[in-house]
DNA sequence: GGTCAGAGGCC
DNA sequence: GGCCTC
DNA sequence: GACC
């Protein structure tokens, strides 16, 4: 035990860095805990605004936003009381009308030229807004409405128009419908819609996707062309220029912004067609859909870009109640390519078959031809059941090369294929797939509404045979066995070993080896130097071009090896490269959290067939790493860190000895590992599919199951999002995510939160000048940068008055000032004392200024404490600090502390009994309650809060 | 082996 | 009620 | 995946 030294070592680092004793959980945990000494200051709702932002502390290396928090500022409170024209004769018009256009044609020259380019296909949604009956913003817009999602969600066919008691005004335009304050019952969202319903149609003649050359695709019957990749191909040849191209009116931005998007996707589409056009042909994905030369990758480029808050964002979470359904290890989740020459034709047409299909294929095969040898039977040991087997894959893609190989061994070992599930007829369920995969292909919500004598056992059950229970792979449905208890051990033991057995556990199968090994000759990443594109960069995609920043991404290639996760939404370019392994964000660790990082995102992309909990212990781990300031050299000192365990420290210490190896020779165990570890955990998982749907996730409104579906619709780019391709359809504030992609997915210096801040609350304050405005979230905890703005308002009701309803004139005020441009959601009802608002907004006096994102939230004054508290976070401090709630017998949410209170366990959202609040008016009262010291906003990134109640 | 927060908005 | 987001 |  070296705590000594690692003890000393902080302590250290932080007198180093000039942090007046971080608690970092490393402290705390090889450290008596005793009390903060920090000051505890007056944290709880400073009345006058009285701190200024120290200019640009941080300035001199790119900002890592976690490396050092800004101490002084965290209060929050900076208000310029000048500053604000207080002036603003109304005069009523959408702000999105207004500012947009102005956006597109004053601001960037650039998009008028795009206006020259092919106009290719005009989307399914606009066409959609054209539809007589305003009123049916259901789907039956898209031409090519499908029910895409075949599988699972039962959407109902024909979504009533939401029965909406609610009412919310808040944009202009709804005062403009209804003079004067009144609350127009307001559609809510269906703002762009309702904008271009105004517009006379669009009427555009464009070129019919040609279909590709068959050289092109290498055949591909695909089997719907709902899934077809092949659409991607659609591409505005360049032959196709202005001619049949005939506008009514001038396009809209949203459409200006596809016409962009998709001029720009060609173009890199091109490039990286040329430039990896060798590579990409040796490999096929059978598993996606066809052998084509896949656009994956394409896509990907663009914008793994940065896909998702670096700064973690949390687990997604289990709307479960309780009981959290381990989701078993997805297995290979991926298919195989497999070799382009040993293609032929016949097999060719296998690999599109979806698994219930290529189930059905067999078995008419063995009808025409018991002997075909494609199913001729060889054993006997499965003779007499009936069986279903469920690979990872989902239902409606085309099966893997291994779900192909299993159904033939199940039919050649005597079984009785069920290509769908009958529970009257299915005598076995076999699967390979994680919890979730399997219930969404019996079409159940539990396991446990699996008929219990119908066992769900796991491959080996076929191979070896046995007790089914001895196969059990679910332990919330257990084979039921007479008279005898499946030994607990057994099962667990099955199931761990399947885990283990991840990557390759199929010696019993076809082709596995091959696995994708067009891997990444280079590793370099983002060789472009940010002086250099940046200019262009922010010129370009400010506003309406969610991707116009792929092009320098695709330049710099690095992406598509779908390497890069830059921690940092802008100003990082860690750095992977063995000579400085520091990396321009300080953190000498950075390369090891950037793979952690990749690897989590990986996992969090898998969404359903994941482990979410997995994917959070990872967001810890990350958290944890990025207040450590030592390099982290062995694996002994990654044991150190809180949340790493064998496995992480494994990954950690190999990911050093990845570089070290690159750079000195350092033979040795660790190399060993190197070769078979962490790396290729990596890029086993990194497979185009999951690229892309990490990709989709980076749409504001797109989580893992969406992307899936997006994915599973045949959608390849964002391009095909915005279209529909496939039939999917977006929602409002996801089409907003596609338009400020690059914008939404980066963060904002402090300084820019400031001045928005500065901007916005004179605002509120004019309205009622009693009103306490905090800004809050990751700037309130001093980051350097923000990922959005967090603003909490509330008010004392001391003099009669409350704040209902300010939220609703604010929002109107800054939607005319031009601050806030987009609205994602709006308060269920402006008018209650709590409300909630999401956003876009910008600094409107700069012409370049990106969108940022917004949040307002309006609380009962006595609920301030707690709700200073939950605003503050960060969201792992939260759910830590909620969880120690929970352990004492409380409940604490932004409302306060809680003690009693009862959930219903089978809807674990209604409470029985809504307990006591205990407290909730200051921070202080509530960390008292739960025996925490009190934490400075600064010192509550990730920490440890396990002090035990009761001692212990 | 049982944990791993709790809530609001949209669809 | 699922999914997403804070 | 980690912790208790
Ligand atoms: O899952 C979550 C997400 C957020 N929060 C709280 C804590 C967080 O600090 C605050 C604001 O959320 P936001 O997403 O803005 O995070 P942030 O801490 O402000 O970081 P960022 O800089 O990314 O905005 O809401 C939670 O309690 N749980
Ligand atoms: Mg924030």
């Amino acid at each position: 035990m070296q705590t000594m030294d690692i003890d000393a070592f902080f302590r250290e680092q932080d007198e180093h860095m000039n942090i007046p004793v971080n608690s970092d959980e490393l402290l705390t945990r090889f450290k008596p805990k005793g009390p903060m000494e920090r000051p505890h200051v007056a944290f709880a709702l400073p009345t006058h605004n009285d701190t200024v932002d120290p200019p640009a502390v941080l300035k001199g290396g790119s900002s890592n936003d976690e490396v050092e928090p800004i101490r002084p500022a965290f209060f929050g409170l900076t208000f310029c009381p000048h500053q604000s024209k207080s002036s603003m004769p109304h005069s009523e018009r959408s702000p999105r009308l207004a500012s947009n256009p102005v956006n597109v044609f004053a601001m960037r020259g650039v998009i008028v030229e795009e206006t020259k380019q092919p106009i290719p296909r005009t989307t399914l949604t606009r066409l959609s807004a054209h539809l007589p009956n305003p009123q049916s913003p259901c789907a039956p817009a898209s031409p090519t409405s499908i029910d895409h999602d075949t599988l699972k969600r039962k959407q109902s066919p024909t979504k009533p128009e939401k029965p909406a008691p609610k009412k919310r005004i808040i944009d202009p335009r709804a005062e403009r419908d209804s003079p004067e304050g009144v609350p127009a019952a307001k559609p809510s969202s269906k703002q762009l819609k309702s904008l271009t319903k105004v517009l006379p149609p669009l009427v555009l003649n464009l070129p019919i996707a040609p279909i590709p050359p068959a050289a092109d695709i290498s055949s591909s019957p695909i089997e719907d062309a709902n899934f077809s990749v092949l659409i991607n191909k659609f591409e505005p040849q360049e032959t196709s220029t202005q001619p049949q191209r005939e506008v009514a009116r001038q396009p809209t931005e949203y459409e200006l912004m596809m016409m962009r998007v998709k001029q720009r996707q060609q173009e890199n589409a091109n490039k990286k067609r040329h430039k990896h056009k060798a590579v990409a042909r040796q490999a096929i994905d059978p598993g996606t859909a066809g052998p084509s030369t896949k656009p994956d990758d394409d896509i990907i480029s663009i914008s793994s870009s940065r896909p998702a808050s670096p700064e973690i964002n949390p687990a997604r979470k289990p709307s479960k109640p309780k009981k959290a359904t381990n989701a078993k290890l997805t297995a290979r989740a991926k298919p195989k390519p497999i070799p382009l020459n040993q293609t032929v034709a016949k097999k060719k047409q296998e690999a599109t078959l979806r698994p219930r299909e290529y189930a059905e294929m067999l078995l008419e095969r063995q009808a025409q031809d018991p002997d075909d040898p494609l199913v001729r039977q060889t054993n006997h040991q499965l003779e007499g059941c009936t069986v279903i087997y469920i690979g990872p894959e989902m239902e409606n893609i085309a099966a893997s090369p291994l779900t192909r190989g299993r159904w033939k061994k199940l039919i050649q070992y005597g079984a009785t294929l069920s290509p769908v599930f009958n529970p009257e007829t299915v005598t076995h369920i076999v699967c390979d797939a994680a919890e979730p995969t399997v219930r969404r292909w019996l079409n159940v919500k539990k396991l446990s509404q699996v008929p219990s004598h119908i066992p769900i056992v796991g491959w080996t059950w076929a191979l070896r045979g046995g007790q089914p229970f001895e196969h059990a792979i679910f332990p919330n449905h257990m084979p039921e066995i007479e008279g005898f208890a499946p030994r607990k051990g057994k099962e667990k033991d099955l199931a761990q070993q399947r885990k283990r057995s991840t990557p390759v556990d199929s010696e019993d199968e076809e082709s596995d080896s091959e696995r994708r090994r067009h891997e990444r000759p280079s590793k370099k990443r983002r060789v472009s130097s940010p002086e250099q594109d940046k200019p262009r960069v922010q010129m370009l995609n400010t506003s309406l071009d969610p991707l116009a920043e792929f092009h320098d991404i695709v330049l710099a290639d690095l992406r598509a090896e779908g390497l890069a996760s830059d921690s940092e939404g802008e100003d990082s370019n860690s750095a992977t490269t063995p000579a400085n392994a520091v990396s321009s964000t300080g953190n000498p660790n950075q390369y090891i959290m950037d793979k952690l990082q990749e690897l989590m995102e990986l996992h969090e992309a898998k969404g359903a067939d994941g482990d979410q909990w997995r994917v959070m212990t990872y967001k810890k781990v990350l958290r944890a790493l990025k207040n450590v300031h030592r390099p982290i050299k062995t694996y002994e000192d990654a044991m150190k860190v809180p949340y790493v365990a064998e496995k992480t420290a494994k990954k950690a210490s190999l990911s050093r000895s990845y570089l070290w190896r690159s750079n000195a020779e350092d033979p040795g165990q660790i190399m060993e590992i190197v070769n078979t570890g962490d790396l290729q955990r990596i890029k086993y998982e990194n497979t185009p599919e999951l690229r892309t749907r990490k990709v989709f996730q980076g749409v504001y409104g797109v989580g893992p199951m969406i992307a899936q579906k997006f994915y599973n619709a045949g959608c390849r780019t964002l391009l095909d999002l915005v279209e529909g391709k496939g039939g999917i359809v977006l929602t409002e504030a996801q089409k907003v995510g596609i338009q400020f992609y690059d914008d939404i997915n980066s963060r904002m210096p402090r300084e820019e939160a400031q001045a928005l801040f500065d901007l916005i609350k004179p605002v509120a304050l004019k309205i009622d000048p009693k009103l306490e405005v905090h800004i809050m979230g990751s700037f309130r905890r001093g980051k350097a940068t923000c990922g959005d703005i967090d603003i909490m308002i509330t008010r004392d009701p001391a003099d009669g008055k409350d704040h209902r309803g300010i939220l609703h004139h604010l929002l109107k005020a800054l939607h005319k000032k031009g601050i806030i441009t987009e609205d994602l959601a709006l308060p269920e009802n402006p008018f209650d004392e709590e409300a909630i608002y999401r956003g876009l907004c910008r600094l409107p006096d700069r012409p370049d200024s990106k969108r940022r994102r917004i949040d307002f939230l309006t609380i009962p004054w006595k609920c301030r404490g707690a709700a200073l508290l939950y605003y503050t976070g960060d969201d792992i401090f939260n759910r830590k600090m909620r969880y120690k709630a929970n352990k004492m017998g409380y409940s604490l949410n932004q409302k306060g502390l809680y003690a009693g209170v009862v959930r219903n366990p089978s809807k674990w959202s209604e409470k029985t009994n809504t307990g006591n609040v205990i407290a909730c008016e200051t921070e202080e009262e509530i960390f008292a309650k739960l025996e925490i010291p009190f934490l400075p906003p600064c010192d509550r990134m990730g920490k440890d809060v396990s002090v035990y109640p009761g001692g212990s």
